[in-house]
DNA sequence: GTCATTTGACCTTC
DNA sequence: GAAGGTCAAATGAC
């Protein structure tokens, strides 16, 4: 998307200007490079991940041949069926090391905590609270024996619930710069207004990513709309992503929570 | 009274 | 049989 995005925006800058300078016409260039570049590294990633584990593997030859069938996308639902009682070992996840438990903009709800073998801290099971929309998201968070302060969080199954498609609509903006630092934690009637779930730690927003979204659209406000304004408009966000939390882990589930 | 969390039991996988 | 994941009754907080 973010690749179109940027030949879209040549296309604009040409359009507006037909006799742009070169120097806009590299910096179109340069974003469709990175672009690829990020491509390139995710597609390696999952590759890797994939490679590990047999069930793993399999798991991915069903990603590939869902998404053909899908012609070419690159979401996937599980096989139909009757949901397992519990997972295989190794099964397919997203996972990321963080300090505290952090907000992922999901409310999830507790089901479980276990001692694990090998393990100081016991390891604390949640599910989407929105399990009654059909929602079979689940997140597996491990306090990690050498960093206390960090957590080993694994992400299962994807958010097929309405409740956080809307609430990025509600706040109209760019997933990626709502204010998660604030006190909306999620819908009040559900979550009485707390963090969801354990919330040491947690996680805001960098002053940068925030304010200089703020102030790029006051600026960007005052000036004549015009077609590239509008393609900017949509994009800020993204290069907030991109500056705070360029990490592959992280990234790998910032899309899957955009998704 | 309602809802979220806790925790022991049960189930599945290895 | 051990270990990990989930269920569901009990418990506590609001």
């Amino acid at each position: 998307m973010g690749q179109q995005s940027a030949a879209h925006l040549g296309d604009l800058l040409r359009a507006a200007s037909p006799a742009a300078s070169s120097q806009h016409q590299e910096l179109a260039a340069e974003i469709l490079r990175c672009c690829g570049r990020v491509i390139d590294a995710l597609s390696a990633t999952a590759a890797a991940t994939s490679g590990r584990k047999r069930k793993a593997a399999a798991a991915a030859e069903y990603h590939q041949d869902a998404a053909a069938a899908a012609g070419g996308g690159t979401s996937w639902s599980p096989p139909p069926g009757p949901p397992l009682k519990r997972r295989a070992r190794g099964a397919e996840a997203t996972k990321e090391v963080t300090s505290g438990t952090t907000v992922d903009g999901f409310i999830w709800r507790k089901y479980g905590q276990k001692d694990i073998n090998g393990h100081k801290h016991p390891r604390l099971y949640y599910r989407c609270a929105h399990k009654d929309q059909g929602c079979n998201a689940t997140r597996r968070v491990q306090q990690t024996q050498d960093q206390p302060a960090a957590y080993e969080i694994a992400y299962y199954g994807e958010h097929t619930c309405k409740g956080a498609a809307t609430a990025w609509q509600q706040l109209g903006a760019a997933p990626a710069v709502v204010d998660f630092g604030s006190k909306s934690w999620g819908s009040a009637d559900t979550n009485r207004g707390s963090p969801p779930s354990m919330s040491q730690g947690g996680w805001s927003p960098s002053a940068s990513s925030e304010v200089g979204y703020e102030a790029l659209h006051e600026w960007h406000d005052t000036a004549a709309p015009d077609p590239v304004m509008e393609f900017l408009d949509g994009c800020f966000g993204w290069e907030s992503v991109l500056q705070d939390r360029f990490d592959f882990g992280g990234l790998l589930h910032d899309i899957a929570t955009f998704q």
